[in-house]
DNA sequence: TGATAAGTATTCATTTTTGAATTAATTGGA
DNA sequence: TCCAATTAATTCAAAAATGAATACTTATCA
């Protein structure tokens, strides 16, 4: 049995990822041409086509799906080895790429990152505003702040803290259509709701009330611009009582009305605490988080 | 962060197991300049010095074993992909690997895969007689036989029989010392054992004897020596009961003493099940294995 | 039907990687 | 101390991999 160019994996699965070689090549900086060199090598020392080639794009077969498991192990322990180097490497300055929800990127952390820039001159940040849970064993990302606890081993997980909840609308909404007073009232008005997002339908559900996504009248994806919708008068929304503080024509509605708060998890890497630069940050981010007033 | 050329690993784990540049080079059979200048690569990319190098061999600092583990994982998980793609594959001609324990590869095994190599034309076979146990994770081998459950995940184990064992000795050492009716008698006598392996001490612990390695005056590494030593009258000794068959001067020794019998498990990686080829020799081995009169 | 867009394959000059041969350095033993 | 053996580094010509440019194929849509 003769091994066969570990490289060809890391093509096969961008390949796969993306779904056809032009765009692999764009995600991977590697030529079209030579990406599809790397599968004809691949197919052909494993004895397996793994591609119906041409059409639109490239259409995995069965033995691809098959095998794709096991790449992406590989692609995993890949990036453990190299999390494993850097904490060798050991050096302070260099970047650190975090990712976090919407509202956490950006409503709350671009203060603590001025600071951070400021008190740590020889360290870079990136910041992704996603939703989508990245893969920190994949390295998508050194750091997440993520509202849900990362399932994955291998991760050092830390709470810090609990965004509260509430259900706000501004005062011009109030004005032009009246307040509420009981939960039932509320199937008049508009109501601001996520989209994808059923944490908050869940939430109500837990509460007794069944409410399903009509009950929404205006829906979006963004949890930002469901904000700032509730900001600008459009109806009545649920919103972290952190943000709340800084419009004052905001008014609290139904105020008896318990909501869960949101836990916030602050995850990395294990290995990655290995890493003086990335452990810095992680500490400095999860200190300042924590103080937060969240309530 | 870039990513790092995953060939450079595999030259980084030969060059690690194998002590030097030029035992991984005999075992990889990729030439002894190219392999030091992986190591120089992966270094630079790594930012990690991984080999002291020079005097005798390259020395692993304490960076390489840190990396070491996540390499192995890239080994196992390539090990996986390509045991997968050969069940797609599905073709039944080609070479099979087994390894199992010096006495079954040498007095058992022969006979069956002297019927396999004529009834499965097709397929050719690599026999390695150890005792040490494998890595059928990392592919050492397609099959293994061994007198221990095999403790990893993801194998397919298969107990194929249990192999009673009995106390020998030949005619002649039995004429020249006389015969023991009692287990005391047994500390006048040469007795016969295996140096490393401590199952016999364990067997006879769980009888109730003590015995530690001095009760064997005749010690050797080899199970097959072990066993013509004691065909050739050299002591008594213990052996597996299928053996003594053949040699018509061995004396059954204290046959009112049990010794508990070794099982023997026929192990596969659950990927090769899938291989047509593989699952073929798994289960003509089993089955031939099955039917002997190990008793 | 024809134009367009998006994909894969091919060609070829350039760059990179490789191994055979050789050199240099170190160790262990007579 | 010198010799033999074992090791890593260097040199250089040959082989392999790569990407830019281009050709080819096929859906989609007016």
């Amino acid at each position: 049995m003769q091994p066969f160019d570990w490289n060809l994996v890391r093509s096969f699965l961008a390949a796969l990822e993306g779904g056809s070689l032009a765009a692999a090549s764009r995600e991977t900086g590697v030529s079209q041409p030579t990406l599809g060199r790397h599968i004809d090598e691949l197919e052909k020392s494993l004895g397996v086509t793994l591609f119906e080639r041409g059409r639109q794009g490239m259409l995995p077969t069965k033995a691809a799906l098959h095998i794709a498991e096991a790449a992406r192990e590989m692609k995993t322990a890949s990036a453990s080895l190299s999390m494993a180097a850097e904490g060798d490497a050991g050096s302070v300055c260099g970047t650190v790429r975090i990712t976090a929800s919407e509202i956490v990127a950006t409503y709350l952390l671009p203060a603590i990152l001025a600071d951070l820039l400021r008190d740590l001159p020889e360290i870079q940040i990136e910041l992704v505003a996603s939703n989508t849970v990245e893969n920190l064993l994949q390295r998508d990302a050194d750091i997440a702040i993520r509202m849900v606890r990362p399932t994955q081993n291998d991760l050092i997980t830390r709470k810090v803290g609990t965004m509260e909840m509430g259900i706000y609308a501004d005062r011009i909404y109030i004005d032009r259509h009246g307040t509420v007073t009981d939960f039932d009232d509320m199937a008049d008005h508009v109501i601001v709701g996520y989209d994808r997002n059923d944490l908050v339908i869940r939430g109500f559900a837990q509460l007794g009330f069944k409410v399903d996504r009509n009950f929404f009248r205006f829906r979006c994806d963004d949890q930002v611009t469901a904000f700032e919708a509730l900001v600008a008068g459009t109806g009545i929304g649920f919103a972290p009582r952190i943000l709340t503080r800084r419009h004052a024509n905001l008014v609290r509605i139904l105020p008896d009305i318990e909501i869960p708060g949101l836990p916030m998890w602050l995850t990395s890497h294990r290995e990655l605490r290995t890493s003086a630069r990335i452990r810095l940050v992680n500490d400095y981010i999860g200190d300042r988080l924590t103080e937060l007033e969240l309530g």
